[in-house]
DNA sequence: TGATAAACAGTCGTGCACGACTTAATCGTG
DNA sequence: CACGATTAAGTCGTGCACGACTGTTTATCA
């Protein structure tokens, strides 16, 4: 480690550009390592991270969907529609308040849950680390999250 | 039908799942950040990105930017030329050899560069975070790309 | 030397992601 | 009840991202 940090003025931006670049080239990575998997039970990876939060807890509006993904609904609408004409769940209006809409799981949608049972595992496997260092990177990075989320919000 | 199927042990597959969720989370928060900022200048988020590696070494090839983003060449194209509509940067076939283009900063491309130099300010203290913990974060995620990256190629 | 393979950028079709706008239902206050 | 404000989902247009394919140029080999 070189002890003297060089000073340079805008040298110094430089470093948080490549933690953006890093978590760019992230993304990117996971979703190329999981689209050969979702591959072989036909989904994308959206739509994968979709039907995990049905997977686990069924039953969701489309705003608590869009919330947890952090998806607006004029994304999310069309990718539920495609899962919805591959027969994996279904939308109706609430009889309660017709303004929203709930996303169930069909039983076909159910039943690929025992398909994707495997998939976190071979990821695990191929970042190599354990679940206490994921689980530790994970925090660091939804801290950061919070913060972007807080500072664009509240500026 | 599966009665009662929750809390089995397949729940410790759940980590890495909130992993790929937080950098998922992470990257969409990054880009918004960025992106008021960017409307200023004209410049999308991935186009920003591009134009900061021209910025940090003028003249390179499709082939060099598309490896340092990891982009194929088929997304990178197009998004070089509405820059270079834009008037940001010029691409030209190289003249020893006919299959590389060669992409270059117009002046105009480059006094871009100023406008662009208060931004990475901006998002660093958004993330509330110092130089270290940004450096030590950047370096565990480029850890982890490069695992998911040797397991998706080399298995 | 002529055939063949490899490398490079680009085109096309599909899906994701957003902002701005629209439509429809509900709520709040009088 | 009326009526504007709010909320929820959806539509539309633009740009990003990929895989599969194409076309041209360069390199390699029999």
């Amino acid at each position: 480690m070189d002890g003297g940090q060089q000073g340079q003025p805008g040298f110094s931006a430089r470093l948080d550009d490549f933690l953006c670049f890093s978590i760019y080239a992230a993304e990117h990575a996971f979703s190329r390592a999981y689209k050969p998997l979702l591959a072989e039970i036909g989904l994308t990876y959206p739509q994968y991270l979709a039907m995990t939060l049905l997977w686990g807890e069924d039953d969701q509006t489309v705003g608590q969907l869009s919330q947890r993904l952090s998806l607006e609904s004029s994304t999310l609408t069309p990718l539920l529609k495609r899962l919805e004409a591959d027969g994996l769940l279904s939308r109706h209006r609430d009889t309660k308040d017709e303004r929203v809409v709930r996303v169930k799981l069909t039983p076909a949608g159910d039943k690929l849950r025992q398909k994707a049972q495997t998939i976190p595992a071979c990821i695990l496997q191929a970042t190599g680390m354990s679940l206490e260092e994921l689980g530790a990177l994970r925090e660091q990075i939804l801290a950061l999250t919070k913060r972007l989320q807080t500072a664009a919000g509240g500026d």
